[in-house]
DNA sequence: AAGGAATTCAAACAGCCGTTTGAATCATAC
DNA sequence: GTATGATTCAAACGGCTGTTTGAATTCCTT
C-alpha cells in the first residue's frame, strides 16, 4: 500500500504534480469538501486511485498542496526580514518595512499567474477561514516560526505597545489581508468587478500597507479614563519614502 | 408538498425554530457542507423530513437561518446611522462614529449568549469566506443597502478620499472584522487561548475601532511621486471622547 | 363529534463520496 | 529476456448525502 518512492521514475513525478496542480485549482475554486477526488483526478487526467497511491488519502493530499507552496513563501518572508535586520544593524525596524516583508511575498505570489501561485494564494485565504482541526494545525505549524519572528520584530519596532495589544493588531492585520487574498469579496464593495480583477498586486500593496501601518500604530484605546496617559501627537515629516511614512511610533506601552 | 403555512399552528413554529437553532449551531461549528441534515434534525429532535416540509431544501434552510438574524442586525445598523445623522444635523459624521455604527451591532450580537446571537456571528464570519454563489448572493442582497448607506456616510466624512480608495479601505475593514468574528483564528497569535475567549466584545470593540479608524484615515499612498500633493498634518485635540479621537480627516481626495 | 388540513414519521431512493482491491502495465536491473 | 518492483487501471465497497414518498398522526374548524 502506497510504498515510499525509491526512485522518482520519470513520469510518476508528473502525475504527482498533475494531481497537486489540479487539487490546488479545485480546492481554491470549490473548497476542500466540494472538490471531489473524482473531479480532481479527471481534471488531472490521472486515475482515481493515483491519489491514494501517491499521497495516501485526501487529507494527506491537502497537506501536500500546502507544503509545496508554504515552505518557500515563509522562507522568502524570513529572508526579507533577515535582510531588513541586517541593514538596520541592530536598530529597530520600521513597522512599514516589517509589514511589507510579511505581506509582500504573498501579494507577489498572488500575481504569479504563470506557475499558478495566485491560485494557491486564493486557496490560502480559504484555508484561513477553515475550521477543521487538521487544516488549522497545518497552518499553525507552518506559521509558528514566522509569526514569532515578525511579532518579535514588531515588538521591538513599537516599544510603547503592550504585548497583548500587539497580538490583537497582528490579528486584525492578518484578517484584512486574508480577506483580500481570499478574493471571495462577500460584499461587492468595488463597483466594477473588472476594475477589481485588473488591480495589480503592487497597487493593492500600495493601498493596504498604509492602511495596516496606520492601524498598527494607532493610538491605544483607553483602558479607562483614569488610567489614560497622554498620547504624543503624531508628527509627520515630509519627503520620506512612501513605505516609511505613517510608521512613526505614536504608541505607548502600558505600564507593567 | 411543503404547503404555505396558513396558520402557524402552535407546535409547528416550535419545530421550525428548533431546526433553525440547531442549524445555526451546526453550520457555525462545522460549515454548511459538513453539517448534515441528519445530524441537524437529530440535534433538534425533529424528524429528518421536517426540514423539507418546513423549508423545502437545505439551501432554503441556510437562507432562512441568515434571514432570521440579518434583517434585525442591519436594521440596527441603519438605525444607529440614522441617529448619528439626525444628531449631526447635516454636518458630516466622524469616521469613528460611522465605524461604530457598522460594527457595534455585530460585536454586541456576538456577546449575546442568551439568544444565541454569538453563534450566528461565527456563522456570519464563516459565510464571508464562502464561495458558493447562493451564499454570496444571499449576503450581497442582505448587505447592498446597508453598505451603500455607510459608504455614502464615509464618503461625506472623508471628503479628501477618492471613491476607489474608500472602497478598498472598506474592504480591508470588513476583512479585519470578519476574520475576528469568524473566530477561526487560523494563526494562534494570542498566547493564551483562555485570555482570548474571555475577552468581552466591548473590549474587542475598544481595540478594533481605533485600529480601523486609523487605517481608514491613513495618508493616501502616492499614486506616483510627481502627482503627490502635500498631506495636511494630523492635529489631535485632547479630551475628546475616545471614539472620536484619531478620526479627523487627514486625507486628500485625488483630483478628478 | 366529524371532517379536513397541517404536521410528523419511518422508510426508502438515487447518487456521490473516499477508499480499497487485485490484476494489468510499465520501467528498470540483472 | 527475465525477474522485480513501481505505477496505472477499472471496478467495486460501504457509507453518507439530500430528497421523496405515502401512510400515520395531530390539530383546528365546523
Amino acid at each position: 500500500m502506497h510504498p515510499k518512492k525509491q526512485l522518482p521514475s520519470g513520469d510518476s513525478l508528473n502525475t504527482r504534480e498533475r494531481i497537486l496542480n489540479s487539487a490546488e485549482v479545485l480546492f481554491a475554486e470549490h473548497g476542500f469538501e466540494r472538490a471531489s477526488l473524482r473531479a480532481l483526478t479527471t481534471a488531472a487526467q490521472v486515475n482515481l486511485a493515483a491519489v491514494h497511491y501517491h499521497f495516501g488519502s485526501k487529507a494527506a493530499l491537502i497537506s501536500a498542496v500546502f507544503e509545496r507552496r508554504l515552505a518557500p513563501l515563509n522562507a522568502e518572508r524570513l529572508g526579507e526580514l533577515d535582510a531588513l535586520e541586517k541593514a538596520a544593524r541592530g536598530r529597530p525596524l520600521t513597522p512599514a518595512g516589517i509589514i511589507e516583508a510579511f505581506f509582500g511575498p504573498v501579494l507577489r505570489m498572488s500575481m504569479d499567474q504563470g506557475s499558478g501561485g495566485h491560485r494557491f494564494i486564493r486557496l490560502l485565504g480559504r484555508a484561513h477561514a477553515e475550521s477543521r482541526p487538521a487544516i488549522r494545525e497545518l497552518l499553525e505549524s507552518a506559521y509558528v516560526e514566522v509569526v514569532e519572528r515578525f511579532r518579535a520584530a514588531l515588538y521591538r519596532a513599537l516599544p510603547q505597545m503592550p504585548e497583548k495589544e500587539l497580538a490583537w493588531r497582528m490579528h486584525f492585520m492578518l484578517g484584512a489581508m486574508s480577506y483580500v487574498i481570499a478574493g471571495t469579496d462577500a460584499v461587492q464593495l468595488i463597483a466594477s468587478y473588472e476594475v477589481r480583477k485588473s488591480e495589480h498586486p503592487e497597487s493593492v500593496m500600495k493601498r493596504i500597507v498604509p492602511f495596516l501601518v496606520a492601524g498598527l500604530t494607532a493610538p491605544l484605546p483607553d483602558a479607562g479614563a483614569a488610567k489614560t496617559r497622554r498620547i504624543e501627537p503624531h508628527i509627520r515629516s515630509r519627503g520620506e519614502p512612501r513605505s516609511a511614512r505613517g510608521a512613526e511610533r505614536r504608541i505607548e506601552r502600558k505600564a507593567a
